[in-house]
DNA sequence: TCTCTTTCATGAAAGGTTTCATGCTGTAGG
DNA sequence: CCTACAGCATGAAACCTTTCATGAAAGAGA
């Protein structure tokens, strides 16, 4: 094995001490030329590499940051992963990816994995409303934001208006005439469905249409086959008990009931409008065109890791932040109006 | 910052050697109960927490498996992702992510982040025909095993048979009827892609069918937008030029093309039958669900990570093994034949 | 009671990097 | 010609864990 070539390996070759090897590594200006450029071979000829364990131990944390997300299948994630590597990489640091698959067992793992890691600092859309693990590991000094969720005064939070986001789903089918609406999302444990829940009982609200018209169908998961599922109970009501418009708390859900309807002969938008949230690029591509409500993903990502290093490179003059975008609805064909 | 609690600390709580703390931490059963009671409890008091970085150090290689994929937005690479992860938690291990993004650079920058992390092993997708850079890490002692490539006898791989894929692909279309297919996928520079394409001619060749009728479209990626620019440019063919069915090299081209044939009034199959790669959960709950080529995506992970670790584990015993998954067509309406 | 064995606990050493107080060399100024 | 100083290179120490050769203690057998 080539490999266990240590800076002292190349200080010998290149005979120098080995405080040098690590200045021209780290702060080559500090190196006269000459002796910068036998470093260099020397470098070149051992097939030196840096062993990053080594310097993290020296450094007493690591240069990865973690991002913990609910759902990696999920393309709302992975685009927000890519911004937030993006910006992370801007930065020389690097994003590790963790699925907490919405379970409390598995986010705790992960931040416990994170912790023994050293990390730079954390990113995380936390499971359920318990967010105590997570105040616990910043009280041992590994900063965290929270992404894709408010967060009170003493914490950096990136995240969505989801309230407004339901309301100008609902609003938009109230105004296309629908007066009986499915909701469609869960679990409720998830902060994200009940904002847009509370959004959309806002919209009837503000155009004073009685709440009984506003169906809550609470689901298992966010996923396309629990859409399917929604479904079939949507499909199986009594024809003067259905819906005639349904608002999904994610675009997954919204597919999987297109998907049923369209197996069902169940015209859309004609028999049952849609609308969807997260705009994936999938939403566009469906069977009707989804309308949805556009988050802007990557930026939520960059944003989150910005204020992350932020907080980790300046502690002192670091104020907690919380950034709430606004989302924006977009028209397709699946909500349509009735034809007049 | 109450961190930097260390064994030291641990074993002076407890009044014990730094070294019994260890033997409880590793192995619990080389310690009497009643000082492995205590030394728990000074644990817990203490909030120690192991520093992966310094156990890195000490081992020689971390815990982490490198996964390096084209496309991080294609859920075939996250099922991918998801199959590694499980096969990697099961041994205790975890999964970093790295996405090239198809490109070389990328690639390098990643390859080379794993290697001075001293990977426990490495997962790739290469970007194009060249794998000297991870023979060159190989040589250093990092294993690696080649994901969704076929290689030769000196690496272990996993990979599903795109020769088979493509063929049955087009044989499904040829005995449909069509006789004037379009290809579309690249840059030809990606393996999947050429040996797709391979597959394709094979099915003309089985049938006596002259190969004019195959009409090969490059594209520049393997996204969405890619599909939809294919689709204009088969949509803006002369009627007699313009083939009956088309054969994309995954599913994102086909959802694209989809999508543009939607907004262009082209009926699918009807006036254009299609064919997609890879079966992901989007291609069933598309505007027509489309018939396409399932691979064992998540399977696929799965073994490769275990190769990898019997890789690692037995460096003496093991020998490469080169697994080929045989991919299956799945029929859906978007490659019904023409009406009779 | 003494010896031999087994069972545990011990703590020094190693692993590779970075930092920083120290020391050397050569140059400029007096 | 000597002093002072700047500019660089030096290498010991620290970061934290695991391992392993060593030694101590307790138990068993004679």
């Amino acid at each position: 094995m080539p490999d266990s070539v240590s800076v002292v390996d190349v200080a010998r070759r290149a005979g120098v001490s080995l405080g040098t090897v690590s200045n021209v590594l780290n702060r080559p200006e500090r190196v006269t030329p000459a002796i910068r450029g036998r470093v260099l071979v020397a470098i070149e000829e051992l097939g030196f590499v840096r062993n990053e364990a080594a310097r993290q131990l020296r450094a007493g944390r690591s240069r990865a940051i973690g991002l913990v997300v609910l759902d990696f299948g999920n393309p709302f994630f992975t685009d927000l992963a890519a911004g937030a590597e993006s910006a992370a990489a801007e930065a020389g640091l690097s994003v590790v990816l963790c699925n907490s698959a919405n379970s409390q067992d598995r986010e705790r793992h992960h931040l416990n994995l994170l912790q023994q890691q050293r990390s730079y600092g954390i990113l995380i859309t936390p499971v359920a409303g318990k967010t105590s693990r997570i105040d616990e590991i910043r009280r041992t000094g590994t900063a965290a934001v929270l992404v894709d969720r408010a967060s009170g005064r003493r914490r950096c939070s990136v995240s969505v208006d989801d309230v407004v986001g339901g309301c100008v789903a609902v609003a938009h089918l109230l105004q296309g005439g629908h007066r009986r609406i499915a909701f469609v999302g869960g679990p409720m444990s998830l902060n994200q469905v009940s904002e847009r829940l509370r959004g959309a009982r806002q919209a009837f609200g503000d155009v004073g249409v009685p709440l009984q018209g506003l169906v809550e169908l609470e689901t298992a998961a966010m996923t396309v086959a629990e859409g399917r599922h929604a479904g079939e109970r949507i499909a199986e009501l009594a024809a003067e008990e259905r819906p005639t418009a349904v608002f999904c708390a994610n675009d997954l859900l919204a597919l999987g009931l297109l998907q049923e309807m369209t197996r069902r002969r169940i015209g859309v938008p004609g028999e049952l409008a849609i609308v969807g949230y997260d705009d994936i690029e999938f939403a566009a591509a469906a069977a009707v065109p989804l309308t949805s409500v556009r988050q802007p993903r990557a930026q939520l990502g960059h944003a989150a890791t910005n204020l992350l290093i932020d907080e980790v490179e300046n502690p002192l003059a670091h104020s907690h932040r919380q950034i709430v975008f606004e989302p924006e609805l977009v028209v397709r064909l699946s909500s349509e109006p009735p034809r007049a």
